[in-house]
RNA sequence: GUCCCGGUAGUUCAAUGGAUAGAAUAGAAGCCUUCUAAGCUUUAGAUCGAAGUUCGAUUCUUCGCCGGGACACCA
């Protein structure tokens, strides 16, 4: 809707003789006007002042001084000139139920993400990963992408081992745990790998066995099958309670077991052809030859790491998918060996050549102080979702709702996601046990309590669906409720934004303001006890918010409630 | 040691090289017989340091200082 009124104003500046790409932007007071365009590049090409090159384009508006419906006036200020939106027609433009089509971009992407490891605690890195994936597929979707939803699980390899070690050392309570509760079985596995993972840092003969275990992982060994094969079947059990619990979904799981040895035969087959190199027993791949450095892919017991396995795994995607983009939403302590993956992968697969990206995501870390017992420790994703959720129940004891736990539920990931959206991706999170996860001021409940507010006004609305959808807006409109117009006109021109910069703290900020404009609104303009036109029109514009804010939440991943 | 990323109110975050650096939270003062007070209004508070480029720098360059990460057999 932007797009439609900045074309506009962008048309009547060409006619004034102003060349170019036009930007236009937003003053920085209300009484200053609605949008703005600033002289300055203008006044450099002239070879003039920017403050006069605006008086002329002033002038020249006053010249032909014919009528611009959307216009009200024009004014400079300084090297601006400001542009006042006439409010009527902006109102007939934002409420104009007219669908706009999203074309398509006819490209295809594969954005893998989650990727956990099984026989591992899912923590709260995990949570902020699958947050980020799935906004960016809903973000890229809503462009014009076709989207492929991708995972990458890891289930070989030494945390598999260290696992299993500490599995064989508490094979009591393995058998016993055995058939009590998915949540009994996977603190177990947490318990089993912690207790592998410690005695394999502290201990020679541990780290010998360990290996040995990790040996008979890649050879398939029988005599490990049984208890590998249950135990990760509890941990993908798991985390397909997890996706469900956080609202995602997977189009292909991929899993290490399944590239590693194809991995491992694309490396040496491009050791014969000099892409790769032998070095101390280990196969490399020289990246200082590219200005990167030199990482190992095969190690020198002849097992592929994960470099290896991303040979067979980025060939596996581009034969099923012939994606034009493969996104891996990964942590930004990746960053080097990513580029040396990448470059590596291009060697042997000439078609992934700048079609690989690696999108980087913060850490989750934890704050200093008060917490400092606790470091160390790893912090669950589905813990955290929980202290939320009991803050929010309590917040919630005086309310009468037949479906209380659901919607709780609702809010309380609405919490989670939007406190690790709002902030760009690639930045940390200090994460602090009773302020980090808000549920006031900038946070999801707030922006979900928006949604039940005007959801709640239009229950009351006996004709709901029958209110008068006006074409003429002949009554006074107020500051307020222009700057909500304002505000839902941006949304499209947000979206795109954070597709082409793949940055969904761009919507978060986004819905943010627009629920600051709606609440106040909603403190100075009365929807169900005005009168006529006024009504109908308030009535639409908070239907409108409505349908916005539940889009960006949707692109988000956060779904809302009618009530709360 | 080399390379990468960051340093903005007490705290957590914003700001295509442009108008008076915005929010949230914590603090202080108000607002519920009136569409949900998870809200609204008022108030106080910040660009790590030094040079440089520019009409103009939180933003770009260089050098410091501080913090985080990567740098060969883990994933």
């Amino acid at each position: 809707m932007m797009n439609i009124i900045k074309n506009e104003i962008k048309k009547l500046l060409h006619d004034v003789g102003v060349e170019g790409e036009i930007e236009l932007s937003t003053p920085p007071q209300v009484d200053m006007g609605d949008l703005a365009f600033g002289c300055f590049g203008m006044a450099k090409k002239l070879g003039k002042n920017p403050v006069e090159v605006a008086k002329e384009i002033k002038q020249k508006f006053e010249i032909r001084n014919s009528k611009f419906e959307i216009l009200d006036r024009v004014e400079v200020f300084g090297p601006y000139v400001n542009f006042y939106l006439n409010v009527q027609e902006l109102a007939k433009i934002v409420l104009d139920s007219k669908k706009y089509k999203v074309e398509s971009k006819n490209k295809r992407v594969i954005v893998e993400f989650a990727h956990p490891n099984t026989h591992k605690a899912f923590h709260i890195g995990h949570l902020r990963n699958i947050t980020t994936g799935e906004t960016l597929v809903r973000i890229l979707e809503h462009v014009g992408y076709e989207v492929i939803r991708a995972n990458y699980q890891g289930d070989v390899g030494m945390h598999i081992a260290k696992s299993l070690w500490g599995i064989e050392q508490l094979k009591d309570e393995y058998e016993q745990v055995k058939n009590k509760s998915l949540h009994e079985r996977i603190a177990f596995l947490g318990k089993a790998y912690a207790h592998g993972g410690q005695a394999y840092e502290n201990d020679k003969k541990v780290e010998e066995e360990v290996k040995d275990l990790n040996k008979k992982i890649y050879e398939r060994d029988v005599s490990i099958q049984d208890v590998y094969k249950t135990t990760r079947a509890w941990s993908l059990e798991y985390f397909d309670h997890i996706y469900k619990r956080v609202g995602s979904r997977f189009d292909r799981f991929y899993f290490e077991s399944e590239v590693y040895e194809s991995g491992k035969k694309i490396v040496h087959e491009f050791l014969e052809k000099g892409v790769f190199e032998e070095s101390q027993g280990a196969i490399i791949f020289p990246g200082s030859r590219y200005g990167l450095h030199d990482r190992v892919f095969i190690t020198s017991q002849g097992f592929p790491g994960y470099e290896a396995k991303e040979m067979a795994l980025g060939r596996l995607q581009f034969d099923e998918y012939h994606p034009d983009e493969i996104l891996h939403v990964v942590g930004k302590e990746q960053t080097g060996y990513f580029q040396v993956v990448f470059k590596a992968l291009e060697q042997t697969l000439p078609e992934s050549k700048d079609k690989e990206q690696h999108v980087i995501y913060g850490w989750v870390r934890l704050k200093e102080g008060k917490m400092s017992a606790r470091t160390g420790k790893v912090v669950l994703g589905e813990w955290l979702i929980d202290e939320v959720k009991k803050q929010i129940l309590d917040m919630m004891s005086d309310r009468e709702l037949s479906n209380k736990d659901e919607v709780a539920e609702k809010i309380s990931i609405a919490a989670v996601k939007y406190s690790f959206l709002k902030t760009g991706v690639a930045n940390d999170i200090a994460f602090d046990f009773e302020e980090s996860v808000s549920t006031t001021g900038d946070s999801g409940p707030y922006l979900l309590y928006i949604v039940a507010r005007i959801k709640s006004i239009l229950r009351k609305q006996e004709t709901r669906n029958n209110f008068q959808i006006i074409s003429n807006f002949q009554f006074p409109i107020s500051n307020i409720e222009k700057k909500l117009l304002l505000q839902v006109a941006r949304f499209s021109e947000v979206a795109l934004q954070a597709a082409e910069n793949m940055d969904p703290s761009k919507i978060a900020q986004y819905l943010f303001s627009l629920a600051q404009d709606f609440n106040n609104f909603y403190h100075d303009c009365p929807v169900l006890q005005a009168d006529g036109d006024v009504k109908s029109f308030r009535l639409s514009l908070i239907q409108t918010t409505e349908q916005v804010m539940t889009k960006g939440l949707y692109l988000l991943g956060i779904e809302t409630v009618e009530e709360m």
